[in-house]
DNA sequence: TGCAAGCTTGCAGAGCCTGCAAAAATTCTT
DNA sequence: AAGAATTTTTGCAGGCTCTGCAAGCTTGCA
């Protein structure tokens, strides 16, 4: 147990499941991109990764967790670096650079985001579950915000700042991946943020 | 065809309807909130409601429909409103009066919404549809934006604003449904839309 | 009353998802 | 390197969700 250095040798079994996790979320992914949601089956999404149809469900707890993934890692680091922010950077200021290197790596795997975006917009059913990974976060989020600024847990401000930061954070990123400009993502989280700062003031 | 007068005289069959889907969401949220979600089937919620389970799906188009319900003429009605607001008044403020509308029939309905939410949650898997809702409002309110201020439809602000606008609303509601304060769903989204017009700034 | 439209219902069936236990693969121990 | 321990994969049975279809009933209207 406890193999002594866990990230730099993750060993053969570790690496396969990434690969077979990988793979299912690939050919989900593309076959429904193909076809449309209701035109493919699990069993094909397996068949197309080479495991069982059981074993897509010891990787995703349901059909669409393969195709908007989960961002429970996410969710702790972006806490894990919020909590780290020196007490005396504004609270939009900390949230941004709580979130920057989670969107380093979405910003890395663009190919994937596009693809993703692309599968959500056409089938608009898997839109709440894209969307409602978020939320989870920022309750997280929320709490933390308000021991931040000093206040009571069930304040209105933390749970406004945590909803309205993750929606100016959704709303850049599916800017980023549809858009035809290869702009930054982080680019785009800065303007969003200020716009956010400055109280969304119309443009020009 | 065309009944002349639409809205005062509904009949006995639309009465019928209404009556029977007001059932169906009553059964299933009461249901739910005693057993949980998972222990509760669409056959019991129709028996409760007195109807077959293939009528339940003649009104809602999946189980979760019934508990979250659907919003789609709220969002028409938002868009009217919006679209009717003069030109000259401010962005955050349009939209503020543009919900006042459907935000009174929610006050209307407290207890429903508090029960609803409460169901939703303690049975997180319903989160998601509750968020979804509004995205597809959030997106044509974005046009409706992107008109009025007069930019390009893919610009980033009218996103950013609807999509923030929907968060701050959001998390209004939560709070109005869930804390114990008896003050008035209205207040609470003025101040919310007062802070975000004020960018945020942490209280006190 | 009689007809047309709409609503409800049962039925069959595809597909999603879960628990269980056996088989296979990997890792650890000796 | 052989065997034990652990983890992963798989098949199977089964319940539940949701859909299409066709038959039967209720309602609205002439």
């Amino acid at each position: 147990m406890t193999p002594s250095p866990p990230a730099s040798a993750p060993g053969r079994r570790d690496r396969k499941k990434r690969q077979t996790r990988a793979a299912l979320v690939e050919a989900a992914l593309r076959l429904v991109a193909e076809r449309g949601l209701d035109h493919v089956t699990v069993e094909e999404i397996s068949a197309a990764a080479d495991v069982s149809a059981r074993t897509f469900f010891n990787y995703f707890a349901c059909k669409d967790d393969a195709l908007v993934g989960d961002h429970d890692a996410d969710a702790d680091r972006i806490l894990a670096r919020l909590t780290a922010v020196p007490p005396e950077v504004p609270v939009l200021a900390a949230l941004r650079a709580a979130v920057a290197e989670v969107i380093e790596e979405v910003q890395a795997e663009r190919e994937l985001w596009c693809l993703r975006m692309d599968v959500v917009t056409r089938n608009p059913a898997l839109l709440p579950r894209l969307v409602a990974g978020n939320v989870e976060v920022e309750n997280a989020v929320a709490g933390v915000i308000a021991a931040r600024v000093g206040v009571a847990p069930d304040h209105p401000y933390p749970a406004l700042v945590a909803a309205v930061t993750g929606a100016a954070l959704r709303a850049a990123t599916t800017r980023w991946a549809t858009a035809g400009d290869n702009r930054n993502l982080a680019d785009l989280v800065d303007e969003a943020f200020a716009a956010l700062a400055a109280g969304l003031p119309a443009p020009r």
